[in-house]
DNA sequence: CGGAACTTTGACACATATCAAAGTGTGTGG
DNA sequence: CCACACACTTTGATATGTGTCAAAGTTCCG
């Protein structure tokens, strides 16, 4: 059934339409300074923020192209020329790699703060396919700009190499949580990344709704929707957390560190 | 079992003892161009190859320092502070994460020509601990000195960054590799992708010895010894594959890539 | 109100882990 | 050069976690 690709997904496709042009205009960078200075991405798409005066003149080789996305849509597709990367100025992504055959694997989930794209940068495609999941707003950055300026503005530099450090080591965690650990295990560091990624993003960290179906989740954590609709119940049961539907409570959060520490002793 | 560190693991770290200082100068420079020059990893780590006298000038703020390791060596620890990347000038690494409690997760093998140690850029120490697996040789780039050539030298920069995200892809392979295909379809990627790496670096493709245990292989994909071993056997039976040991003869080379295809249409 | 999409729960199947034991090198010391 | 030990591999029997299939339940939305 996975093999179907989602048919309620548009192809609408970025560049929202009140987004105009494209070319590089100081204008436009100017707009886009005081939109990055009330942006919660400062530090990950620094190149607006915290520069000196002579190091914005520099940056005027970026363009940024806001755009929204509706639930659903599609930021970019496996396979689509690789221009740019992608801040997300506010909602949720994920982002699935398919092998040549039907199979694919949910490779991460990108909120508010985040940066999707990295894959990208090698093959000069990207690899997977980013989908919206709510109604959500993205920063382009056109990577050749990104690679021009941060040419000239080490300390811009060094915040992209980390950026993409950050990357390699989150998907270590994400081998070590497909390879070594047990559905409740996975489940239970899933919530815990979830209710962290929403604390630091101002939003209660005990009680959220999740944007994504059983299904999706199932995806990510490589389980079947069944497993992870069995494991909520268990934790309910085990009073855990309190689930109804897309709504989720964390009630002993040291319980579910518990459930992490079960399998262990291997 | 697998809680306990092997024992036979030595001790011994980096900086072989032939190798001396550790400060930059320009003497250490020009051996390194000649060494460099003799190294296929001109592409990966370019900084001594392809470049103008001009650029060259600038490359003497990388410090290289070559290193020998013996078989069960360990290059760096998960927790060590993070200095260098380690281009593997010879031999061959794994790498492997692990978690508070005693489990891990082998993360990748590296070979001649591959580079260790990006994970650790970004929190300032490595994540994971390499390891020869035989007797090797590995060339030691200061990351503060690349970083600064790489601001100076934008092909070298955009070799870099091309360098990363073929990391980050790699490491998306592995996430599906663990989390949606069956042992069979885990082993024939494993060798199938072993004899393309063996290719690239000139030796035969179809004919080769492993140079880990069926434990470290189950290890990376994520299987016990048990199983491994079994599907040798079975690929034996198959005759896709001849196994003595560590000896490996792939016979069917089509064959293996169709059992990667028969777990599909999910 | 009806239907679609999603979720929950149950019964059963199956791949892989686990436990156990025998087999095969390979290097070391007598 | 043998033989003993050790580390690794193979194979078998059994256990178990998760997938698969099926059906009923819930929520949402037109």
């Amino acid at each position: 059934m996975a093999t179907s690709i989602p048919i309620r997904i548009t192809t609408a496709r970025r560049h929202a339409p009140d987004d105009s042009a494209a070319a590089p205009s100081p204008e436009k960078v100017a707009s886009c300074a005081t939109i990055c200075s009330s942006c919660n991405l400062r530090e990950l798409c620094a190149p607006c923020c915290g520069l000196t005066r002579s190091e914005m003149d520099i940056a005027d080789r970026l363009v940024f192209n806001r755009s929204r996305l509706r639930r659903g849509e599609i930021l970019y597709r496996s396979g689509d020329r690789f221009t740019s990367l992608y801040a997300v100025r506010d909602g949720f992504f994920k982002s699935t790699a398919l092998i040549e055959n039907g199979r694919e694997q949910l490779t991460g989930y990108a909120m508010t703060g985040e940066v999707l794209g990295m894959d990208g940068i090698a093959p000069e495609r990207h690899t997977c396919t980013a989908i919206a999941l709510e109604d959500s707003e993205v920063c382009a950055i056109l990577f050749a700009g990104l690679q021009e300026v941060a040419q000239a503005i080490p300390s811009l530099q060094r915040q992209f190499h980390r950026m993409m450090s950050r990357e390699i080591v989150r998907e270590q965690w994400v081998m070590l949580l497909l390879g070594r650990m047990s559905a409740e295990e996975r489940l239970a560091m899933f919530l815990l990344n979830l209710s962290r990624r929403f604390l630091a993003h101002g939003h209660p960290p005990s009680e959220f709704n999740l944007r994504m179906t059983r299904e999706e989740i199932g995806s990510y954590l490589s389980l079947t929707l069944e497993t992870v609709s069995r494991t909520f119940s268990q934790f309910q049961q085990e009073d855990l957390i309190r689930v109804q539907q897309r709504f989720v409570r964390i009630l002993d959060r040291a319980g579910l560190e518990r459930v992490i520490g079960r399998g262990e002793q291997r």
